[in-house]
DNA sequence: GTATAACTGAGGTGCGCACCTCAATGCAAG
DNA sequence: CTTGCATTGAGGTGCGCACCTCAGTTATAC
């Protein structure tokens, strides 16, 4: 046989055609005996099922939402790409991708935004958007409705029973604290550390991660309290230049966000720190130029790509109402350097 | 309308479906002006072929073979066990993938191999084997066949028809040198270079990649020259004692061949080279523990799993006649600390 | 025992497309 | 004009499965 079809299936099982249909869909009405039956059958004859038919079939349109932020930087414009990527490549597999760009740092209008969302509309949402009870609380109740939920490269605290896409951010922290005392060898000093704005919980895990590393295996090294831009260019060279001021020792700066721009661009430009070794989160065209002229030494980052696809392909299992595939879904904390990128 | 079908289509083009058909699957016997009206609909109506369908309506299996080595150590034990899942994985999907496992070292045999291989049985074929005229003929001529190849994780030369998955060496020598140069500081010292055998393409164009930036960036750093374990344990112990009582001063060891577990453990158990940098190629459960452990220092790594679900992408491509998407076929480099596993 | 619920089988339809046949039309060369 | 070939349309079949209906059967409760 060829590739074994559910009628022969039923043939091999002893039963009809609507039973394995019935046995294969979780149908009700089935006897323990007819679904043993044709479960031994399904091992015995080796039958799989050809998706395709069942795609056809169905006929069902995935309908899919990543919810992004309105406001950002490039590394904003790169996940917008590769959304817009996954959409046109995944329209011949019946899945279609919306995005909803929402001013996210509001939680009530985020929350809003996210009651507003209809079941009928969508089998799935991705969702990035900073930490906060009220939408803890909206994602909660887009779950009981019954969508299936993605949190997506943020900073939320992990809800049971949702999906997670992105990486974790204390390992990443600790990753870039790995890279930053093992490239600055014995000699003690100190360590600047910028972020956007301390609120976010990812700047916050990548902080913890970061000094748990420095404090344990560095001690010669001292990571300073962290700065914050809030994406100001102007106030983000006042603070560096406050900073530089009060420590002439600071041999390394770690730069927490993802939108890395303004702070280097304010590093690169003082004298007095041309020769830190910076480590930045997130690849942007921003940050590889940074790395291949040597303005900074490492990036550490998530591939935005993978996590898109991840996503969707998460997304998918569920409606499907099948697991995930753990193992491939895991997006890896990489290291970026020079040579490497 | 919901989704446009190839029915829509040739009303909105104003001709049959079967000029659809002939237009879609590039049949002949169509004229120019058919052909456009037909791409015109298709651009305004924004109709998208139903991939299951066509799967469906086509109900072709597509047969994909990886050719591996029959011997190697931990490295090839992990890359069957990601093929044997993607091959588990993708029997819904149509796809049927075999391994075969041949002394890949041995041109005539595995040229013989490749040879009778039927382009009836096999749409794809994945081959990972060493350079050799003979194994490059072989190649050349599996391709006049009509069977898609791709050059899997190996260091063939890269044959222009053919894909390739799978990290630029070069680049990946030139990553553990920047991380050993980085990591070693100032001090001036040497470096140790242990692989298999440096007949491989792989070793030897990770040796120059890495050559290339220690001499460069770091010219207070010395790359000794390779050192051939020949996957002997007591070999490895013997070599490595007779570079260490010639060098004082050995700060880190390079291990270039994918499997490091021979060479790592020499190293480990010399007395005198407790405190040496570490760094070797792919993860495996030996260097990942290793890591854990502190015996080696970071491992540079291409992901097998993405490897394999690469390669069955590109060959399910051009099985179709499509291009496969290079953007998403990219393998990394990964850089692996303790922090980031 | 009977009433009821739980199960089972037979059969049909349709999903969107590939692939095939056959007849009909157009067009150019001679 | 005829011959021959390229082009086009109409129509049909089947891929493997989901989903539906309805009649018939078996187990269970009372």
């Amino acid at each position: 046989m060829i590739r074994p079809t559910a009628k022969d299936l039923a043939e091999a099982a002893g039963v009809s055609l609507a039973t394995v249909d019935r046995v294969l869909n979780d149908r009700p009405n089935v006897s323990a005996r007819a679904s043993r039956k044709v479960q031994e059958a399904i091992e015995k004859i080796g039958f799989v099922r050809n998706l395709a038919a069942v795609a056809l079939a169905r006929n069902k349109i995935y309908r899919f939402r990543f919810v992004l932020p309105s406001k950002g930087d490039q590394y904003l414009l790169e996940l917008l790409q590769r959304v817009s990527e996954a959409s046109r490549t995944l329209k011949s597999d019946l899945t279609e991708i919306t995005v909803d760009q929402i001013a996210t740092d509001d939680p009530y209008q985020l929350s809003r935004h996210l009651a507003a969302i209809e079941t009928e509309e969508v089998d799935g949402v991705a969702v990035m958007a900073p930490e906060s009870p009220q939408v803890r609380d909206a994602l909660s109740r887009l779950m009981m409705r019954g969508i299936h939920l993605v949190q997506f490269l943020s900073g939320q605290e992990k809800l049971k029973t949702a999906d997670f896409v992105g990486v974790d951010n204390f390992a990443a922290g600790a990753t870039a604290g790995r890279i930053i005392g093992r490239f600055l060898g014995n000699e003690p000093g100190k360590i600047m550390i910028v972020a956007e704005t301390m609120v976010a919980r990812d700047s916050i895990e990548r902080r913890r991660g970061f000094d748990s590393i420095i404090n344990e295996q560095f001690p010669h090294l001292r990571a300073l309290p962290s700065l914050e831009t809030y994406g100001d260019q102007s106030r983000a060279a006042a603070i560096i230049q406050n900073v530089v001021e009060r420590h002439h020792d600071i041999r390394a700066a770690y730069v927490l966000s993802p939108e890395s721009r303004i702070p280097v661009s304010a590093i690169s430009q003082h004298a007095d720190l041309q020769k830190v070794t910076v480590v930045v989160h997130e690849r942007t065209p921003f940050s590889e130029e940074a790395l291949r002229t040597g303005r900074i030494d490492a990036i550490i980052a998530q591939d935005p790509g993978h996590a898109v696809r991840s996503a969707v392909r998460i997304m998918r299992a569920r409606a499907d109402l099948r697991d995930p595939i753990a193992a491939q879904e895991k997006i890896r904390i990489e290291v970026l350097l020079k040579e490497n990128l």
